[in-house]
DNA sequence: GTTAGCATGTAAGGAGTTACATGATTTT
DNA sequence: AAAATCATGTAACTCCTTACATGCTAAC
């Protein structure tokens, strides 16, 4: 109902961890760090604005203890304590919608690691898209490079060489981690219904559209 | 001489692109996305207005192909053609300047790359030091992550799980990879001079204020 | 002659950081 | 009672992206 627009892996990964459980800012930005910490590591100062825009949002809702005192006898009020957010059913909603989206943004760099995070809380059939579209993402990655490497037939240093061959590696290393974990989801989907068999045939096809591997 | 202050990454990878050949911003782009394209991409719309600053700034300057035509004679001119970049002595300067910085900068994410990518023209003592430095910011963030997850002994789901040991193992990879580099530049450096054994000593001395790994 | 790729740029804006400012609570 | 850490916030700024706007050059 509020202002939209705002995406962003601070959004999603905030809406998730609310939605374990409630929290103040501060321990958010620990478990956030915690949950990404390999990845990147967010500050106070994108956090908290973050919530700000959240609550304005409607997606969240601030639980403030000074509620915890309903005569307001004797304590200061305004004692200017902790904040505890917490997600609204709007945040449910908007939380399971960008868990749903299986688009580019879901497989960027920054996307994925929020996403694959809260996987557990994403559809099946939206996981499997998500590896699916980070492999292709992946592997058209390796491809481009591969073929601007071709295109620089000029002497490369031993260090450029080097760097290029770490990134390359990297890379194929997600690669195959990805094949292992499209592997396990396809085998679980496959054991967790056993009836259907004409959703095999769908599955085949999807294969060959999105890759040429393996 | 004119507006100093700038630093980032596109600054260090231009200057080093431009150190080998001089090029136009099109090409520079290009090479640009092919020399750090596994880590990250620049668009024009950065790219350009980086060119601007450092010709502000000195450290290059602009080759108009205007000049070829010293009658002025047949063509219109200002043909808005290629536009060919190069390094100017103080870009040299600045490019050897921002090499030779053995801080912060130099080992993390962002900056480590592409500082690597141009090692072939960074002192020797230099390449030793950052790749130190690299490691032990790569230890630190392994172990700081270890203690987060410590201390989450709530259960964490299989994917989360997942997620961390994947980031776990390509930081660790890349700490064994760094161990292979420091040991190359160690042998080389001790082989490339074989005179002066009170070196030895400044390398150990060197050696335990930087880590305490091994 | 029109599409595709080469080439240069600008304006608006998103996402996040640093540095600062403040206060509460716990530990030593 | 001092120091550390918990806790919340803001303002200014950086770096980069997207979308747009333009024009040249080669290929089909």
């Amino acid at each position: 109902m509020a202002g939209r627009k705002s995406s962003g892996v601070l959004e999603l990964a905030v809406l998730g961890l609310l939605h374990e459980t409630p929290m103040h800012g501060y321990e958010l930005r620990k478990r956030l760090n915690a949950l990404l910490g390999m990845f990147r590591a967010f500050s106070y100062g994108s956090l908290y604005p973050c919530l700000k825009r959240l609550v304005e949002q409607g997606l969240i809702v601030e639980d403030r203890p000074e509620d915890d005192d309903p005569g307001g006898a004797l304590l200061l009020q305004s004692r200017r304590s902790k904040i505890v957010y917490k997600l609204t059913a709007d945040g449910k909603e908007r939380l399971q919608e960008l868990l749903t989206e299986a688009g580019p943004a879901a497989w960027e760099d920054e996307g994925f690691g929020v996403r694959f995070a809260f996987f557990s809380h994403t559809r099946a059939d939206v996981r499997l898209r998500i590896l699916e579209g980070r492999r292709s993402r992946l592997e058209e990655r390796l491809e481009s490079f591969r073929a601007a490497l071709a295109r620089t037939r000029e002497r490369v240093d031993s260090y450029t060489l080097e760097l290029h061959n770490h990134g390359l590696e990297s890379v194929e290393r997600e690669v195959r981690w990805l094949n292992e974990l499209i592997g396990r989801e396809r085998a679980e989907q496959a054991g967790g219904r056993s009836k259907r068999p004409d959703e095999r045939a769908e599955e085949a096809s999807a294969d060959d559209t999105s890759d040429g591997d393996r």
